[in-house]
DNA sequence: CTTAACAGAGAGCGGTGCTCTCTATTATGA
DNA sequence: TCATAATAGAGAGCACCGCTCTCTGTTAAG
């Protein structure tokens, strides 16, 4: 028996890890595509609006079916925003691992990787907003997106990582991190690379910085400060890419 | 002729910028304490439920008045939403202002003022949600908000300004941000104080840092990172305090 | 071929922001 | 003092929203 949750979480899984065991009988591959057509629409309205102005109700109408219907496929609408917010995690992930190019010198893979991020961001601001925005009081991120949310980081973390084993990292300026504030679990961020309690503050900050800074010129906050969004963006990219031991300059 | 923007208006400034010419007749002294009475019972509404669950059939449910009355003094739930962003920006740059001791040391003051930015943010996280978080689409900040949103940036800058003066401020360390990228027009911050447009770029970080670290804590971003929140932040805070080039360490 | 699962439609519930009209009250100026 | 104008509140109503329930027709499976 499918239950709506089951088969959005199927589209997700066959859009972003493969095909999944095909539907065999009419009704299944009907159900996908349908499926696939109500997160086309919410995806279109969340582009356009925000989603703020996403409702069941017009993804319904503009599909030329009734509202209840769209229920069958998703239980709620906290559940095909989940489904945006996975699907505007995986994009953002797969954008900044396509940016990378694992054999180009650190500083250029972390330009590129820091610019690609932002140009999905410009490009996609509202899906933007809504996996780094304020989360919805009440929403609780279930499991599937905790899990996609980390690509980015972690394409982060592999530079460094790779350029620590090429022996190009500089040793860190400014205050170390006492390890006591940070979890010793996530010392193992990557698979055979241990960080200290320091690496992973300053990753932090990192990742801290690259989601700070894009929100503060996606909602206007740069606006009367920078006269170069472009240039002061990669000027961020130096800075923290410099912080973290990167070989800038 | 009172419109309810005035009447807004009025008792933001009334109670954050000193009586005005008090109310004379009794018609105006009911209408200021209700108006009162409203954005009082929104506070609270937002204070427990957060922004999204605001909403002014409730506000008039619990003030037993008519949903069509409160339109008497708010024009729009928007125009709420505004008094709400006003006295949350007052309140935040109160609690910095108010915590900074311009006698003691640089490390102290910039110290403190973080501490009870965080401290009020913990303290009023819906509040910290509606002024730092994704902003409403459609929404337009009026000039108001902007005016006062500036009062807990001024006050880091001010300690910046206030070491410099001294000569105790440490020469800037990594990438220098490129003049073009920053408006001159910014590095009037206060009065009588210049700063460079590496030195504005560099509080813009700051400023950046202080909000987006908060909102991570906040929003558990940080939840399986951290061992110890306020360590991590006294930690954040030292970290921006050395960039900008305060004696840390 | 029967039976169970499923998809869609439609009505309905309680909620929202907001507008409009109507009435009662208050302030003001001749 | 009194007519007039401004104001405050109530209530009905509009167009939305998320979501549920029931009913009907269709598809798949045993």
């Amino acid at each position: 028996m499918h239950t709506p949750v089951d088969n959005a979480r199927a589209v997700l899984l066959c859009r972003y890890n493969g095909p999944m065991n095909a539907p065999r009988t009419a009704r299944e591959r009907a159900r996908a595509e349908l499926t696939a057509e109500i997160l086309a629409a919410a995806r279109r309205q969340l582009a356009e609006e925000g989603s703020a102005m996403l409702s069941l109700r017009s993804i319904a109408r503009e599909l030329g079916m009734a509202s209840s219907a769209v229920y069958r496929y998703f239980a709620s609408r906290d559940e095909l925003l989940t489904a945006l917010i996975v699907q505007s995690y995986t994009e953002i992930g797969e954008a900044a691992e396509n940016a990378d190019l694992p054999g180009a010198a650190p500083q250029e893979r972390w330009l590129a990787v820091w610019r690609a991020v932002r140009e999905w961001a410009l490009a996609n601001r509202h899906e933007y907003a809504l996996i780094f925005g304020t989360p919805v009081p009440g929403y609780i991120a279930p499991h599937i997106t905790i899990e996609v949310a980390g690509r980015m980081p972690l394409t982060l973390a592999r530079i460094v990582a790779d350029t620590r084993k090429d022996g190009n990292l500089t040793p860190a300026t400014g205050p170390v991190c006492p390890p006591e504030a940070i979890n010793p679990d996530m010392t193992l961020l990557l698979e055979g690379e241990r960080f200290s309690a320091d690496e992973v503050a300053r990753l932090v900050f990192c990742w801290n910085r690259l989601v700070g800074i894009i929100g503060y010129e996606l909602h206007g906050h740069l606006a009367n400060v920078t006269a170069d969004d472009s240039l002061f963006f990669d000027h961020t990219a130096r800075t923290e890419g410099a912080y973290i031991g990167l070989p800038f300059r």
